[in-house]
DNA sequence: TGATAAACGGGATGACCGTCCCGTATATTC
DNA sequence: GAATATACGGGACGGTCATCCCGTTTATCA
């Protein structure tokens, strides 16, 4: 690859991360191509589609988050996630369901976050912290719950994530 | 008004309502109007925007919801609420934030439910039958996270209500 | 330094949709 | 049964975007 078209993909995947963190993911193509400095074809050489440039951002979180999971339980690796997509708005839209799949994205890219949310869970519910009728995709739209939290009251996040907790475990 | 327009209003009225329910708001007014056997120029000038519609399709619901719930506890009327929601994806996809303002249109056609769900909430909290620090935001975004459920699973809805019911309790 | 392949930019294209307009049709009224 | 106001249909318009294309530029390497 030539240098300056690495230079390109590696700025567009910066501002990409940015813009879609701080504004969601209906940002037009061409916005994220006029912020990085490039044009649009730029753009689409390196992602063909908006949904390939999304699922490239997501890598290096998802790495990330993978990693954290081996040294966490249940509970924390359900706050941890909770909190980073809080932060991160096309993430948080993203798993609300927002058209894009994310989970194929992420295991597609052999870091699969919700295989170790899986793992964790069954644990949980097999040393009995967690009621064990609760199934993986009803974390998730807990998990989507609290991040419809109101964004402008800063202990939101932390109310909704214990009244989740409270209510996951074995009553 | 003339005897040929009440019908096709009411007509329109109808086939939104089902239409909205069964595939969400991102139906185009177009289709809506093809299915009511009208030409859209009709849909437009009795609900000059797509909110329009969409709000008057909400109001005999609302006042329903309404009415049930002087005779309900908070519980029950959040459990109502979310399966009535769960039934309309519409009207899901609204209290997600989607883009339409749901309260503000109720509130204005007289028949405000989030007043009864935040007046259910204070005196369930002032009873202690639920935690004291949750917000009215708090209790719409576990709303929401009900509302994520997996539509094929018919129990997950009862569990995911049962969890946050578990979870709101004075702990 | 010159040839060449690779990459660039940004305009063109096509799809989708909400809303508006206007020539035509029809209910109502006298 | 004619006159008139009212409503109808559906095409036109304007705006938004993702994606593609192609004439131009530039990095690379001999």
């Amino acid at each position: 690859m030539r240098a300056d078209a690495q230079r390109n993909r590696a700025r567009v995947l910066e501002v990409a991360a940015e813009v879609f963190a701080s504004e969601g993911l209906s940002v037009p193509v061409h916005e994220i191509a006029r912020r990085a400095g490039v044009g649009t074809g730029t753009v689409s050489r390196h992602f063909p589609t908006k949904e390939d440039l999304f699922a490239a951002v997501l890598l290096d979180r998802m790495r990330e988050l993978c990693d954290r999971a081996d040294a966490l339980t249940f509970f924390a690796f359900f706050a941890t996630l909770v909190r980073e997509a809080a932060a991160n708005r096309g993430l948080a839209e993203a798993l609300s369901g927002a058209g894009f799949d994310v989970e194929a994205a992420a295991a597609q890219a052999g870091h699969d976050v919700s295989a170790r949310l899986r793992a964790l869970l069954a644990s949980a519910q097999e040393s009995g912290e967690v009621r064990p009728d609760v199934t993986y995709a009803d974390v998730k739209a807990l998990m989507a719950g609290c991040l419809a939290a109101d964004l402008a009251d800063p202990a939101a996040l932390d109310r909704l994530v214990a009244v989740v907790t409270a209510g996951l475990r074995r009553s």
